[in-house]
RNA sequence: GGCGAUAUAGCCAAGUGGUAAGGCACGAGUCUGCAAAACUCUGAUCCCCGGUUCGAAUCCGGGUGUCGCCUCCA
């Protein structure tokens, strides 16, 4: 079956075909670890997570590598000001490693939490200062560069066309538009490849122009070009990083080899909080952690990302969440009750729900629409083994452990002796004293459910 | 000012020419002493105006609203 991509060079839904038969391999921008990572950047993880999971669903081989940004990233993205590991070092009186350490590990762990598969390769611009700086000099070479007293600038006017991805045109922009612009730059849009660096700069590297390191940029072209060469399949980021990230990426490796590194740039969609965007001035930035500290299991979030196509703003509130999470419990006690059942249902049924789900995931990861196959499916006339079978395959794109089993509680025994005593009174017909019983086991945090086979007991 | 996105039931949200998927909530019912849970049933003509068409949420034109980016952000 086709797969279908949005592709963000194009505008235009396209046909995926990859470079190398049943293999994609794709580059993901990842982190720049100064702080804590938000849902927000979960969300374009997720989106990340569901396009490998997908691909993998269609029988590809992926090879994904991930980068980590531990220095070039200033705090702004005009080449000014200080870095944003060394600002946050400074505000937390740690070194820049022990920064990059700490939040990088934060990081995963809640990929982890999340069920993101794990990249295949995972890389760290420190680490690769050799292959940045070569690819400079490279870009120099060819012509696309110059010096100034400050930087190595990447000179955009040296382009057929500087912004196809964002669709801007030079022409049209204010060239005052920016403040502050270097007065030696020689276009506004000009960008640092790499910095010198001041004599108290404690991340510098040397360099033919002396103590120095690299800008934002140049470690995505860099680090693809190494893994997955000057061409590959499939470039993914957020949507904020088309104007300026990206574009320059592509800039950068037309100056070094003269090619655009991939063939199909997906973006993922912001997250907005109750309607807006999130930003700490708003005092709405939310960290899985707070969905944690709620009640709710991670993956809650991750179902809830479901909602809503990956190019589609995502409207955060917790009404959302809980929704998410009453979903998240339907959906595994259904799929118990097909793992019990016994009866069939024909091949053909099943065949026909795995296709519109295929389908679904297949048209530029509609995962909406796939959700309401999955829905169809577990709410099926009748309960089939056969069903659960094919749950626990679509859980291999949805990642939300379908199979999982409400953990059984450990009870006090001061709980299962009042809830003997119920069990007495309501043999006796004595429902005022059940009733009673009922709320002081409320009050002490436990509900009951009477079921035909007995009295469930859940904590709150 | 430039660029872009979006407007579908109370909320979230699919659907891009043939009479509106799905989830949550609400209501009703089944079950239960009651409650809870579960299950079943129930709801929208798609921002407004005009046009194209046998036929439009879906195409075109105009309007209005919301949001984002161009400054830090996934």
């Amino acid at each position: 079956m086709d797969i279908y991509f949005y592709n963000t060079l194009t505008r235009k839904k396209e046909k995926f075909i990859p470079i190398e038969e049943n293999k994609v391999k794709m580059y993901s921008c990842g982190p720049t670890v100064y702080k804590d990572a938000t849902i927000g950047n979960m969300r374009t993880n997720l989106f990340q997570d569901t396009l490998r999971r997908t691909l993998e669903y269609n029988g590809y081989e992926v090879k994904q590598v991930m980068n980590i940004t531990d220095v070039g990233h200033l705090v702004s993205d005009g080449d000014e000001g200080e870095d944003k590991i060394l600002k946050s070092a400074r505000e937390e009186h740690k070194t820049p490693l022990e920064i990059a350490d700490y939040y990088t590990k934060l990081f995963f762990r809640d990929l982890e939490r999340l069920n993101v598969e794990t990249p295949e390769i995972i890389c760290k611009a420190t680490d690769h200062i050799k292959e940045m700086l070569e690819m400079v000099k490279k870009i120099m070479k060819n012509g696309y560069a110059y010096e100034t007293s400050t930087a190595i600038y990447f000179d955009v006017s040296k382009l057929d066309k500087y912004g196809m991805l964002s669709g801007i045109n030079l022409d049209e922009q204010k060239a005052g538009a920016r403040v502050d612009v270097d007065p030696e730059k020689r276009n506004p849009y000009d960008f640092a490849l790499w910095i010198k660096a001041p004599k108290e700069h404690l991340m510098k590297w040397d360099s033919p122009w002396g103590p120095s390191y690299p800008g934002w940029h140049i470690e995505c072209s860099a680090m693809s070009t190494k893994y997955l060469g000057e061409e590959f399949d499939i470039h993914t980021g957020g949507i904020d990083l088309i104007p300026t990230h990206h574009e320059n990426e592509i800039a950068q490796n037309i100056g070094a080899c003269g090619k655009i590194p991939a063939h199909y740039w997906l973006h993922g969609e912001y997250l907005l909080i109750d309607g807006g965007k999130m930003s700490k001035s708003l005092g709405n930035v939310y960290l899985l952690d707070d969905i944690i500290n709620r009640g709710y299991e991670p993956l809650v979030y991750r179902l809830f990302n479901f909602s809503c196509h990956y190019r589609g703003k995502l409207n955060f509130t917790w009404e959302g969440i809980q929704s998410a999470s009453i979903s998240l419990e339907r959906l595994r006690e259904g799929y118990q009750k097909h793992l019990l059942g016994n009866a069939d249902v024909s091949d053909e049924e099943i065949e026909d729900l795995e296709n519109r789900f295929k389908q679904a995931i297949n048209d530029d990861l509609n995962m909406p629409l796939a959700m309401s196959v999955v829905w169809e499916a577990v709410r099926y006339q009748v309960q089939s083994p056969k069903i659960a079978k094919l749950l626990e395959k679509f859980d291999t794109v949805l990642g939300i452990e379908i199979t999982k089993q409400k953990q059984k509680q450990e009870i006090p025994q001061e709980i299962l002796e009042l809830v003997e005593q119920r069990k007495i009174a309501r043999a006796e017909k004595n429902w005022a004293k059940s009733d009673e019983l009922r709320d002081l086991i409320l009050s002490k945090g436990y509900s009951l459910k009477d079921t035909k086979d007995g009295v469930e007991i859940n904590t709150l």
